[in-house]
DNA sequence: TTGTGGGCATCGAGCCGACAA
DNA sequence: TTGTCGGCTCGATGCCCACAA
């Protein structure tokens, strides 16, 4: 709309867009979080996100418009094409989509569809050589030039000839209209310091930038300089459309959609990553996995954030409900179905509701579950085999590809008849079932037990204390199912494996006060020994240990899975474990990292093990004293005024965190800085 | 978004928009052509043009959705709210309506609700008390302020102080968003004038206006004064929606509607007048008043435009043809329905497609047409009587509103089958046998004329010269059928009829060598003389000429009507003719005004009688000779190489246009200035 | 009557180091 | 290491009239 400036600082435009925008820019602008399906890739498409962003971006609440076109809540696409875009006047980046809804009776759901759909699976696309700082009131003052942090203008700018006086020279970084900025770079100031001074300002008020937004240097693959903003998430103009109304944005979007499903018919929709409160079009790989995960009342998970300065950052949560977000227009919707509270205060603006793939579940034996284990055929009524039965027993555990490929709701929540202790009872079997050698079956306890037993927690420890004896894992821990005294319980853990004591070395890293003088280093050593040990412990069993580890381009990974296959025509019990790295991972730190995944996972069924425990000990006492010393849990919560349930909930959601605090610091302190 | 500047002046910002826009400065914005419906009456909303205005808004061609909906083209609804608004950063006017579809059922359509609907029909809401300048390059330079129209300046700002040396004030005006901007007004210069210095430069950049862009003053009810923006129709930057592809507007466009049409529930929309092509919420009655108009190949007509100076202007245009828009998604739409070119050349930026309410007809022979004339009820099948006969007849010349209210597409083109030759001997019959004082049954000429006759010149020449002699209407003027010389033809005109002579008088100023000193201030003293008697020719004939004027306070209009009542029981047919002032009229130019209307509703009945001998001639001679001269048309057009039919619809609009300019000069020429 | 440009005063944009967080 | 400030310079802003269309 506006000229460049006459002083000729932005030059070279490309008219419309021309030139496809640089990829690497946009995701640096889109934020670390984000990232795209590839196209050619199956994707689920959910309306209601896609009518939050309009929402958003309107800064208003869509009206109560009825789902009248009895769309549904998630559309399985192929997603033919994605193209990268950024608004001429804003410079905010969004990405145009076209989905084509694969038609129900044509969807196959296999197994090798979905490894294939996997392939696609996002790519965290944050270029590596790029600096972003949120710009301070100097910065964007018409007194002044900009500060350029030192280690960035070391890392991402040409070098500076320092025989000048004053070492300067001229900066050309190009924006993702492809238009080159000149600034002067100048290295002066006492102490000395990196500018940019002359043409910053054109900068700055050409795309209308102010303190606190953000802006972001990259050199790219050519070397050359590339320059991108990110506006701070303070009010936007709420993007009055003069055109059209919030409701024909609503219906059309419903509508669009439902003409697509109808047809089978490809059809485009916009996302804009920095509008949007969430993604809405989710790789079907992405999806897929995320179904596997067993949520449930009290779960702890994780869930990544951005940060201010263009960081990631985990934030704990616990769930504290499992429903439909919006129960008259879409039910039985797996959009934000989850409710959440988060640990930290400040979480004011983190949001009460998520959805399955938003959350990482934080491992407990309750999310231990095999893939692929429920038949790939709807059970035929009155089949009157084994199998069928356990089908009975496990809906609700397991999650699984239905007819409508999804979980039909209720069944993914808690059994709303049940008590948490008799549906932790069939958690167990459930994992009983799955994990042992032998395939027999196993009663449904939820089906056996009596009301009575259940509201009457005396005769439900007699029942607990029946029922809930583990089998032991060969390769593993054997742990005392009838232990009542935590203490003992766990000093007959560290006495009786390794494991155990690695797990209090952890601790003793943050919280607990021994091993103060705690050597990182001779630590570390310690581990990769006890690892080596460990691994030739399980080695010989009848369970397969996997690791895999990826490094590609842009993404500096590594996986390490465990799979415990009882026999080898039965579908495995699969953990896993990630690791992400910024920087690429030097070759000589990949032996210590895949033995330290390793080792993580295997902690991780070890501290199923001791939760198991934990949770069997819980009912019995009812958090009169806590298996785990945890001061600030016994302060926090007057347990004598709660009924027994969510005195259960809390301690278990008490044990989980920290727990899952103990593998995160772990974590930190081994990864590579 | 942005801050207001720091030197205070616009100051007052209401916040959001809490007090509602002043609907004189909103309408002042949104342009002279723009009037809205009032709130509560009935209006006819067409989808097509609002998904023209959203493409416009876009600068996309709509892709190609099919209206899956069927949604029909047109929808009467009750309007129930309307809201002015204006885009809060670049001041855009635009209006928010509450539209709900009228059940389909429960239409009633009777004359007594048409007159109430009309009751709410448009007003212009012209402020009277406005200028409106666009901005020179000096006014909107950085190197000075704005030069303020002496007459403007005047007349709207509060009167200078002249004791004081230079004569200055300071000028407070509030914008659309009632923001306040204060300027220094002062008195100045060598030569003296008015203008706006201190604060105009910020203005100018905060509103980003450009060389071209227009600002207007009004002066509302409380003196106050109020400031509004008029932007050039330069390219705009193309409304790039980040968050909704145009795809989704324009379904959601078509089910919004839809959806409200099955339901007869409320649905918004939102009318951008200097976004949109053409309005596309008409007013129940100006839509049913259009009804009314005969449109058929080649008839003349005047539309209104926006001129650059917040003025409006007539241009004449000719109907080359009446097809559908869109064929395949929208038939039998009445939007944009009729094909027409434009009289001058310049007509670059006016449309090729029109809709039947946006002209207004130039009356002709074709288009004499009695209200009110058809039946209420649609005719039963199989009845005998001669009504009926001539119903069909008539068909396609009269509008009627059929079941379905409105005419069911192809009823109003032409027929099809028909030659333009056998066409126009109907309408002839039609006008002769709704004109005359004896209401026999003319048997329709169309249905008689043998193919063969239709398709060889010479005996459609014999066969012309038997019909088309025209009766002659009393206190009119005879005109030779068979003259087949067009200079003889001219003479005979000029000898026999002294309007003629005036219509000579008006050729001469402009195109013909003759009379070449002519004076006005003569010429219209001798117009003064003809009309009188003219008048007197006419009144003692059985035909009435009726006159009217009215004066509102917003437009100053006078009209005048000639009603042919050849019989007092029978409908008459009528003819109008108005003038529209942006200036109060003075009371001593009212006589003179009243009978230069009388003269041109009299030139007009003339042209009618000439054209009628024009299009009989042309289909003889196949436009050898012209009988009007025209040069322009000859050089244009090889006649030779095209068929016949193109040559006798090229000549008529040609004729029409040259005989039209002739009316138009002389209105330029008689209106106040 | 009004658009444009030269003359000229003034203000703020923009470059610098000092200083402190 | 870097955010903010005071000092300083210079060019753009903006007010004036002359001149011409």
């Amino acid at each position: 709309m506006k000229a460049p400036p006459a002083n000729g600082s932005p030059a070279n435009p490309a008219e419309g867009e021309r030139k496809s925008i640089n990829s690497e820019l946009w995701h640096a602008c889109a934020g670390p979080l984000v990232s795209l399906p590839t196209a050619g890739s199956q994707v689920v498409y959910f309306p209601q996100g896609h009518i939050e962003q309009v929402a958003a971006s309107m800064q208003k609440e869509m009206d109560a418009i009825p789902n009248y076109l009895s769309l549904p809540s998630k559309l399985i696409c192929v997603l033919h094409n994605v193209t990268l875009h950024a608004d001429t006047e804003t410079d905010e980046v969004f990405a145009q989509m076209t989905l084509q809804p694969v038609d129900k009776f044509l969807q196959k759901y296999d197994r090798e569809a979905l490894m294939a759909s996997e392939m696609g699976l996002e790519q965290n696309k944050q270029p590596t050589e790029f600096f972003c700082k949120t710009l301070t009131a100097s910065d964007t003052s018409t007194h002044g030039g900009f500060s350029v942090p030192r280690r960035a203008a070391e890392k991402i700018f040409p070098h500076l000839d320092f025989t000048l006086q004053p070492p300067a020279q001229e900066l050309v970084a190009k924006d993702l209209h492809d238009i080159s900025w000149t600034f002067r770079h100048i290295y002066r100031g006492q102490p000395k310091r990196h500018l940019l001074t002359t043409s910053w300002s054109v900068f700055v008020s050409t795309k209308r930038l102010l303190a606190g937004d953000s802006v972001l240097f990259i050199r790219d693959e050519k070397s050359e300089l590339l320059l991108g903003i990110r506006r701070a998430n303070r009010q936007q103009p709420a993007l009055s459309s003069s055109v059209l109304s919030s409701d024909s944005m609503h219906i059309g979007i419903l509508a669009a959609a439902a003409h697509a499903a109808a047809n089978s018919s490809p059809f485009t929709i916009f996302y804009n990553p920095r509008a949007s409160p969430a993604e809405f079009v989710i790789p079907l790989a992405k999806y897929t996995k995320a179904l596997y995960t067993q949520v449930s009342l009290g779960m702890r998970f994780r869930m990544m954030f951005e940060t201010e300065e263009c960081g990631v950052r985990r934030y704990m949560g616990t769930i504290t409900g499992i429903s439909d977000f919006d129960p008259v227009r879409w039910k039985d919707s797996q959009w934000r179905n989850i409710q959440v509270g988060w640990d930290e205060s400040t979480a004011a603006d983190r949001p009460t509701r998520v959805s399955l793939w938003e959350i990482e579940p934080v491992a407990t034996p309750f999310y231990i579950c095999p893939p692929f284990f429920r038949p790939k055929f709807p059970k035929q009524p009155g089949m009157p085999d084994d199998e069928a039965e356990a089908e009975n027993t496990f809906k609700g555990a397991i999650p699984c590809l239905g007819d409508d490929f999804g979980i039909k709701g209720t069944q993914s929540q808690l059994f709303p008849g049940l008590s948490l202790v008799q549906w932790m009872t069939m958690q167990q079997n459930s994992r009983l079932n799955s994990s042992t050698s032998q395939p027999t079956y196993v009663p449904s306890m939820a089906a056996s037990i009596p009301d009575s037993i259940c509201n009457d927690p005396t005769r439900l420890l007699s029942f607990q204390s029946h029922t809930s004896s583990l089998p032991n894992l060969q390769g593993g821990f054997k742990l005392n199912p009838s232990s009542q005294q935590s203490d003992q319980h766990q000093k007959a853990q560290q006495q009786n494996s390794t494991k155990i004591q690695i797990q209090q070395k952890q601790e003793s890293l943050t919280h607990l006060k021994q091993d103060k003088h705690y050597n990182q280093q001779q630590d570390q050593q310690q581990i990769l020994t006890k690892v080596q040990s460990l691994n030739e412990q399980l080695q010989p069993s009848s369970y397969q240990i996997q690791q895999q580890q990826t490094q590609t381009q842009n993404s500096h990974s590594i996986q390490g899975e465990i799979l415990l296959s009882p026999t080898s025509h039965q579908s495995p019990v699969h953990f896993q474990s990630n690791y992400h790295f910024q920087q690429p991972v030097e070759q000589q730190q990949h032996s210590l990292l895949q033995q330290q995944i390793q080792m993580q996972l295997l902690q991780t069924l070890q501290h199923q093990q001791v939760l198991s425990q934990i949770s069997a000990q819980l009912h019995c006492k009812l958090s009169q004293q806590l298996p785990v010393q945890n001061q600030q849990f016994h302060q926090q919560q007057n347990f004598q005024q709660l009924p027994a349930h969510q005195i259960a909930v809390l301690a278990m959601s008490q044990c989980l965190a920290y727990l899952a605090k103990c593998c995160k610091n772990f974590r930190t302190s081994m990864t590579c800085k």
